[in-house]
DNA sequence: CTAAGTTGTTCACGAATAGAGAACGATGTT
DNA sequence: AACATCGTTCTCTATTCGTGAACAACTTAG
């Protein structure tokens, strides 16, 4: 694990440090979030923006993302086949319940939507997709994290227990472990007011030939429209993953 | 310029390979490509990866760009305000022309295509956006083009000149140093069949405040549709262009 | 309108490491 | 069973990365 390119691992930190900021920021600013010397993040950042990774604006000498991490971006979404598969079966499902529906999938130790269809409800929910969140912290999330080794799950809700998180109406993370055997035990997940107040999630996991879980897909929307259909819904949502499964080759 | 860190730059160039290849890669065939060794290329992908930049495919060990690059790509659209601040224009274009509308901004040597709005005719012209090209390929770039300094526009026809690649209907690299001068002189560009053949585009610059061009748009589409009602297209684009130049607060 | 505080940029040097190249174990192919 | 090829690990030194201070170009304060 120290065997790692330094440089490397610091533009890395230095272009995600963007995702939480404003859109430019300044050499200055950026050595003091690296603890680095301002020479050294400016060397960074000549060589980044050679590349084409970052720009500078020519009137506030500030840094920006530059268009080439568009390209990668664009291309990591047309690498992931499991997006094109999935979106004639989320565009089915959203048609019949009428409410949001996303595809998650998890990334190292975080989770990200990879793919949603927004409800056609002039009220309704909606999220981000292609940004990280923790895998203990949404009802699709949670459904990948419950196929997991014991140990990766420990490791994950340690964490949760070193940031002091607790997601809402979770009394504690032994509670959350809980939930995960339920999840795992009927293959599917029900979950209202966690995250956000008022909003009903209905999850359950995608499966490939080898028996992994490869994704969830989750249907979300005010707690006041699903939880009446929510036997509907659970049904639908449980139709559509086990006919993808089948298509991906999984046997149960 | 050698003011450049190697193993950033070495990182930048591994992750733009991945562009133009398959969507997995071998240490084997990176570090061919790089001209470095394996041992080299093995650093600089399990530092990439140890970030979230690239991934490994845990069956055929191979790697694939990382999903942290989608999630700093969608970034680069949100900070980009002219997109938002374009789509309005562009849909009605569209609605007004039938045709394909696309949004083109210049960003070091090359063009982006950073929003369209497809036709919505059964049979239509498309491209594919957030990727680089040429500056002198499209319509839409050579407007971009135009309102650069000489020397620029130069330095980038002698690149072409180089690759020994001259646009669909250019007799000459000279030709298109005078296409600039019209583009230029009577503010846009209609060209038939030189990217693409059977193709029109009609492109027209989009000015700033302190009276920069910060992006060109164009309708695109069948030359045996555009060409039948190439004035009232012209027009429309023409007052489009003039209508968003004037609330980006340019005076003419 | 000067002086003090910013900003981004450059430079030189010593400590740290990046990269080459060979050897490794694991696959899969002949 | 021998061979080829893959990704990975290792060692070592020439290279270079990162620091800290000085720089010029602005903006702000008095």
């Amino acid at each position: 694990m120290d065997q790692v390119l330094s440089s490397v691992r610091n533009s890395c930190r230095l272009l995600k440090i963007f995702l939480d900021s404003p859109k430019e920021i300044g050499v200055t600013e950026l050595s003091k979030m690296l603890e680095m010397s301002k020479g050294a993040v400016h060397k960074l950042l000549s060589t980044l923006e050679s590349e084409g990774f970052i720009r500078q604006n020519e009137k506030t000498k500030q840094y920006t993302l530059g268009y080439t991490l568009l390209e990668l971006g664009t291309k990591v979404l047309k690498n992931h086949d499991i997006v094109d598969f999935s979106m004639p079966y989320l565009n089915r499902l959203v048609s019949r319940t009428n409410e949001l529906v996303v595809l998650c999938v998890k990334d190292a130790r975080d989770a990200i939507y990879v793919a949603k269809v927004d409800s056609p409800h002039p009220i309704r929910f909606t999220v981000e997709s292609f940004r990280r969140f923790p895998l203990y912290s949404t009802t699709a999330a949670r459904v990948l994290l419950a196929y997991q080794p014991a140990e990766f799950q420990e490791d994950i809700l340690e964490e949760a227990t070193l940031k002091m998180y607790t997601p809402h109406s979770y009394t504690s993370i032994e509670s959350i472990k809980d939930d995960l055997l339920v999840i795992k035990a009927r293959g599917y997940e029900i979950s209202s007011n966690r995250r956000n107040n008022g909003v009903t999630g209905i999850a359950a996991p995608i499966f490939d030939t080898s028996g992994q879980v490869t994704a969830s897909i989750s249907v979300i929307g005010p707690s006041d429209r699903v939880l009446p259909q929510q036997e509907d819904i659970l049904h639908e949502t449980l139709a559509t993953v086990q006919e993808m499964s089948a298509h991906l080759g999984y046997r149960s």
